[in-house]
DNA sequence: AGTCAAATGCAAATAAGTTTTCAATTGCAA
DNA sequence: TTGCAATTGAAAACTTATTTGCATTTGACT
């Protein structure tokens, strides 16, 4: 269940107008792949990129000694891959399902025919990348400037993206330790912080947020 | 005599054939700014971007609370400012004259002429944007992963490009602190123990890089 | 030479986060 | 229900970096 990611997955998809958009999705090929399953590694080439239709996915960087570091999670409705695809280069970042889920590609062919059904997609494409600097830029700015509950309440704040009150986040505490950058005790704390204070409640390999909030106000003093 | 940057700066312009070059710095309009000068600030409309023609600019944020988050320190030969205004949103970063400087503006007539004379400019731009974002993702990771020499080693290469050993990098320990992204008392001991193994040489507002390849095995290892 | 602001050096106290280890809990599946 | 692996909780020692305050050095400008 979840949703919105802090980089890298992008709505790009959604933007599109409703008849572009079915058309796209009815075109373009399924996939699915199991929990753990590589989508693709640093370095291969970049001949699609995908959209997440069901199941959620990690995206990141498997270092040599075993250390990760995550930069998104992306759940359904989200896209991602489209800038080594868009940039003809390979791929930078590693894709993992984090999930059992359920893709559907879209490669050459498939954008083809998108930018040729609607003139806008390539400034839309455009703005897609711009859209992953910025995050990418407010990810590194939070992680000198915040403490490590006000970037947790960030990181569920964009997991649960536009959800009511209550929404619960599909994510352990160690993925949200790789996606805060800090270890999984620390973020044990944190979690333990914002419960303390009403905001959260942590779960056997969940978090329900009841709070948006006051989280929101974490972020902000 | 500051010149690669770790992210936000790229060498678009230099990427581009030389004639095609030689004409753009031609028809763009030459400003200058003096140190410490505000270029542009977060929320500014983008109806442009820069190149630097000469001195170095600061790309960054200032927060509310004064603290100085950079990203990029860009010297002569690089542009910026090509992501807000290709993604025709407002500046998310601030742009501040790190020494006096001067600067070409590059607007919509400019690249529109940019443009017609090399059908392969959108290409570059793209693969420009996409650089800066695999840039951004090494920062992260490099923060998250690596330690504070290391990552000092990182930004002093990264600062002096390709130069030959002796490249004399013109930044203070504070500039060097933002830009790693640590306290300066921090930064100083990292330099002292780089120079404590003869690699650099600091200096009253510079850093000289003696031996850059053991800089690099510093990462490595 | 003398002045002054900027930049650097240094040290102690403090804060924050990591690592490691082990126990307790949860949920799934046999 | 029982076993089991994944997940969470908790504690202590350790490492790293920050903060703060002040002294010293440097270089530009009189």
């Amino acid at each position: 269940m979840t949703t919105a990611s802090p980089i890298a997955g992008t709505g790009f998809v959604m933007a599109l107008p409703e008849t572009v958009r079915a058309d796209l999705l009815a075109r373009g090929k399924r996939r699915y792949f199991d929990r753990g399953q590589i989508i693709q590694q640093r370095g291969d080439p970049a001949r699609e990129f995908w959209y997440v239709e069901s199941g959620s996915v990690q995206i990141g960087r498997y270092g040599m000694d075993g250390r990760l570091t995550l930069f998104a999670l992306i759940g359904a409705g989200e896209t991602f891959g489209e800038l080594a695809f868009l940039g003809e280069f390979p791929r930078t970042v590693d894709a993992i399902a984090g999930s059992d889920c359920q893709l559907i590609r879209i490669g050459d062919k498939e954008l083809q025919s998108l930018m040729d059904s609607d003139p806008a997609v390539t400034r839309l494409l455009l703005k897609t990348m711009a859209l992953t600097v910025q995050q990418a830029f407010n990810l590194i700015e939070s992680s000198r400037n915040l403490s490590v509950p006000q970037r947790l309440a960030q990181a569920l704040l964009q997991l649960c993206g536009d959800q009511q009150d209550g929404a619960r986040i599909m994510a352990t505490q160690q993925d949200l330790a790789d996606l805060v950058g800090v270890s999984r005790v620390s973020l044990g704390k944190a979690l333990a912080g914002l419960e303390a204070a009403g905001m959260i409640e942590p779960g056997y390999g969940f978090v329900t947020v009841r709070d948006s909030s006051s989280l929101r106000a974490v972020i902000g003093g």
